[in-house]
DNA sequence: AAACAAGTTTACGTTAACGTAAAGCTATAG
DNA sequence: CTATAGCTTTACGTTAACGTAAACTTGTTT
């Protein structure tokens, strides 16, 4: 018997609410078992779910999510039709995040050249007005939320 | 003077709606000027749009992509404050852009891995029942959507 | 003049993906 | 024993991003 999980586990791992994971189950994209009244999610479950949040992020919907579980479930027990129904289904999905690859890059570089002009019009301004009460350092590398974001990018 | 398009040339160029083009402009994502009661949209306009597209691809809110567009305005005539904020904001889309990149990239890992079982699947299928009546090329080139779709990425 | 095309505003309808109570079961701690 | 914590179902509410329909203006073609 390998690990299983609750769903309160699963919601503080991956930061959701228990109302998504059982909506989730709802769109049947977890079948968690029940022990008494109380869901049990296994390994699987856990997978499944790791996957339908990257999926989210990509901007699949949940039925297209659920489309793509469905195949792979059927892959082993399907008939010819069936099969080449997947393959150009999966053809499909390539394709398309091949095209969010493509997205992706220009607005990143979109985003950089942004990043670029607005430094540029910084320092314009700290010429001008050179005058600082604080510490010069501590602008690279401040306290909140925003900067720790944007540090990932900084270099 | 530039070029300027209409509300159904931009509709069929991008294949969009008006419905959706006037609502863009309704979120202030455009701004075309009139004549008459008509709408006129600049070539900026049409950039904006195609942005616009681009950033729902990757799953951007349109509140989303408006602000990066007035980020972007505002980049000229910002503040010290203002810039600072805007930094922060780019970094966090920049970041957010980056984790999409890697989730694509293990999603295309998986559907990858789909595909090849699929095949082995297929040629085991095959194998157990070799009389065709149609010409065999024919399965490597079909005529549908679908195929065309797939056939992006086979190689 | 009549009708047609392309544009407009106004406004109600729809779907996805949850949020948010409300009300009830069940085990364990005090 | 009760009350607290964690789980459950049921069900109505909400937001985003449009769809769809109705009723109107304006210009052009027949």
């Amino acid at each position: 018997m390998s690990k299983t999980y609750s769903i309160s586990e699963l919601a503080s791992e991956f930061d959701l609410t228990t109302r998504s994971i059982r909506f989730y189950e709802d769109q049947e994209l977890l079948h968690p078992t029940r022990r008494g009244q109380t869901r049990v999610y296994s390994s699987k479950d856990r997978v499944r779910l790791k996957l339908t949040i990257r999926g989210k992020r990509l901007g699949f919907s949940l039925a297209e999510i659920r489309e793509l579980f469905e195949l792979w479930d059927e892959t082993r027990s399907g008939s010819k039709k069936q099969l080449y129904l997947m393959l150009s289904k999966i053809g499909e999905r390539r394709a398309a995040l091949d095209q969010q690859m493509k997205d992706i890059t220009m607005v990143q570089l979109e985003l950089e050249s942004a990043e670029i002009r607005c430094r540029q019009a910084l320092e314009e301004l700290l010429e001008k007005e050179p005058q600082e009460k604080q510490d010069e350092e501590e602008r690279a590398g401040s306290t909140d939320k925003a900067s720790a974001a944007s540090s990932a990018t900084m270099h």
